[in-house]
DNA sequence: GTCCAGGGTAAGC
DNA sequence: GCTTACCATGGA
């Protein structure tokens, strides 16, 4: 596990970086940190109970992520420069409320603005779970807000989606918990019911909150990276199971300061 | 000042 | 089915 990389990797919005070796996470209510001792190996500041039933299931550990990197092609010289930067990225289990109200709100928004407006969320409509520390809000608690509070937490054009969005799951339309017994393409049609959910932000979704590996959602990184490196089109059988990792590893490499560099002398 | 960001929607063809 | 204009906001 690399948690420097998992915490910038875009997935995930409240991870952020505390000190020299220690990351912050607020999650399921919690505020958890994690310190890394050496190498490989990280401390949870967390009960024993906490950590078997919640972060463990969290961080996907059962998972074993350098056997998905096997199924990358030795000629494919992009992935396997993306592979060898990625070693110890994960794929999260978020939770699904926080994670589609996040990525309905990062539309055309870069990830620090995103940070920004989750964090503005928390803090006005969120719990309270240590000093200075707020938990994501709940779907109701969204939902009985008006909408000028949202629009002031900079959410913009997006305010009406995310409005919607949580009034409509905060009346069980869908239920959460129903959704994650449906197969990726039910899921899918699902997610894409809700106001400003379209194939991008349910993938997202579907990948970081539900564990679907298949999920490959395009943004306008990924797009950019097909497009040239792969001549505009990106074949997924060779990674049936886990192309949503893959497209993980392609987002962060792409947006690498390295491989732009590299593009850049390409012209 | 211009351009761009983990896009979606509705109108037009 | 497929394009296209438009949607707020902040940072480079």
């Amino acid at each position: 596990m690399n948690l420097g990389l998992i915490a910038d990797s875009g997935q995930c919005f409240r991870m952020q970086q505390q000190g020299h070796q220690a990351w912050e996470l607020i999650a399921h209510g919690r505020l958890l940190t994690i310190t890394r001792e050496a190498g490989d190996i990280y401390c949870f500041d967390c009960s024993q109970a906490d950590f078997d039933g919640i972060w463990h299931h969290y961080f996907d550990l059962d998972r074993d992520y350098e056997q998905l990197l096997t199924s990358i092609p030795g000629e494919d010289h992009f992935l396997q420069a993306a592979a060898q930067q990625g070693r110890g990225l994960r794929i999260l289990r978020q939770e699904p409320f926080e994670t589609i109200i996040s990525f309905i709100i990062s539309q055309r928004k870069t990830i620090p603005a995103i940070r920004r407006a989750v964090a503005l969320l928390a803090q006005r409509f969120g719990s309270q779970i240590a000093p200075g520390r707020y938990a994501f809000p709940q779907a109701a608690q969204l939902a009985a807000q008006p909408l000028e509070a949202l629009q002031a937490c900079g959410l913009g054009y997006r305010s009406p989606y995310v409005l919607h969005t949580a009034r409509l799951i905060a009346a069980g339309q869908p239920a959460l918990d129903t959704l994650a017994c449906l197969d990726d393409q039910s899921l899918m049609a699902a997610l894409c019911q809700l106001p400003g959910v379209g194939k991008k932000v349910a993938g997202c979704a579907m990948l970081f909150a539900f564990a679907r590996l298949d999920a490959f959602p395009r943004d306008v990184w990924i797009n950019r990276v097909i497009a040239e490196v792969y001549g505009g089109h990106f074949p997924l059988d060779p990674f049936v199971g886990h192309g949503g990792f893959i497209q993980q590893l392609m987002f962060c490499y792409g947006r690498s300061p390295e491989y732009r560099k590299l593009q850049e002398q390409k012209g």
